[in-house]
DNA sequence: TCCTTTACATACATCGATGAATGTATATAT
DNA sequence: ATATATACATTCATCGATGTATGTAAAGGA
């Protein structure tokens, strides 16, 4: 029985949920299409209808959640006057996005742990390549206007504290995605964060600002 | 014609540099046996004299670097005056590692981005969670250390320097590997480490110690 | 109303990889 | 010197996964 538009949509979105599901249960290289459609509800034929095959299915789940991506990551950058608050609440909305979106938790779970990360995927790796670039560039042009402001703290310069908080930051999401952190844990991350950004600031007293008030800067 | 058993341990050798070229490049799960024997030189029988699979075979890798491994992560924490200094050594020694033998970073490569991080490998990781445990013990303990020692600065707290570290040698290892950082980066990186570390410090002047000073301490 | 297209399900052919079975020449023990 | 275990190479059977081809019932346009 041949279904109408919206229900093919709602097919194919139970496709790729079902995809999310099995890929992160025994990851992308052993999740056959067979069991990606038994997962939802599905033969293998409506798999092929919507997508090429696998590989395509994968780009798809991560187009899924490419935009709110997209949205949190270039929220304005240039146009605030302190560049550090503007990398502390940046990094704080990465942090958020993934506490907040469980398909961004999934798919970022499988690229960093479920997944192999090869040239031929360039095209479904542009989400965390993206996500990766946009960090690296957005942290090199605040802390070199904080360096020629001098805002920076004595010892660090514009490269250091970039690579620094942007290491950081990598090992925070790898971290959390590989071994499921609780919400008491992103707690602790967030505190880790204040106070890391506090560190960059020079002639600081005790300047690490409450959770509270970092999260009404956002607004 | 049946090689003697030096011969043989070659073989068993050439076998496992073999995986690791075609592990990294391919990736574990689309690397036949076939593939792999071709690169070593030899035929999948050789293969499944000396491995019962291709998982065995990945674990043989990992096992190979183990004790060098070990011996670096080891190292003496407990005995040390300044718990500041400890850390900082301690993850100094660990980029070292990480610089120097080749081995070492193609297995966390592969590792990292050429296999998928399922339960089903748990005996296959247990190098990479030795080296995460010991990392989370280790600075846990010497900034606990450090704090009931006075030596933490000012808004610095045990469990969100600890955090902070863990997270940045997690990102720092995880970009070394995912995007083969070069020399110069890695300079960079070590930069970064010892700013961050002496920030950790209370009352610090202009404390960066400059990279002799830090390498002459591990000796 | 009829025709075409859609949205799948079903059936089929193929292919690569695995693992086991077997073959074999030689090192090594006795 | 002979026997046996070793260190592989070769062959074979099997199996799961893929991709395609075909079937089909209903949706949607004319």
């Amino acid at each position: 029985m041949r279904r109408t538009k919206s229900q093919s949509e709602e097919t194919r979105q139970r496709i790729l949920d079902a995809a999310e599901v099995v890929f992160i249960e025994i990851g992308v290289s052993k999740a056959s299409l067979d069991r990606i459609a038994a997962e939802a509800g599905v033969t293998r034929g409506a798999i092929y209808w919507h997508f090429a095959n696998k590989q395509e299915l994968l780009t798809a789940i991560f187009a899924r959640v490419y935009d709110l991506h997209v949205a949190v990551l270039a929220r304005s950058f240039e146009d605030a006057v302190d560049p550090l608050q503007v990398v502390l609440d940046w990094a704080l909305n990465v942090i958020e996005l993934f506490g907040t979106d469980e398909h961004t938790r999934m798919v970022y779970k499988i690229i960093v742990t479920r997944c192999e990360y090869l040239s031929e995927m360039q095209e479904a790796f542009t989400l965390q390549r993206s996500m990766h670039d946009t960090m690296v560039e957005n942290f090199r042009r605040a802390f070199e206007r904080a360096e020629q402001a001098g805002l920076l703290a004595e010892g660090w310069t514009a490269a250091t504290a970039s690579t620094t908080l942007h290491c950081f930051m990598s090992g925070l999401l790898d971290n959390w995605l590989r071994y499921d952190f609780n919400a008491d844990v992103a707690k602790n991350l967030r505190a880790a964060l204040l106070c890391l950004v506090a560190g960059f600031r020079r002639n600081v007293a005790v300047p690490v600002p409450s959770e509270r008030e970092a999260r009404s800067q956002l607004a």
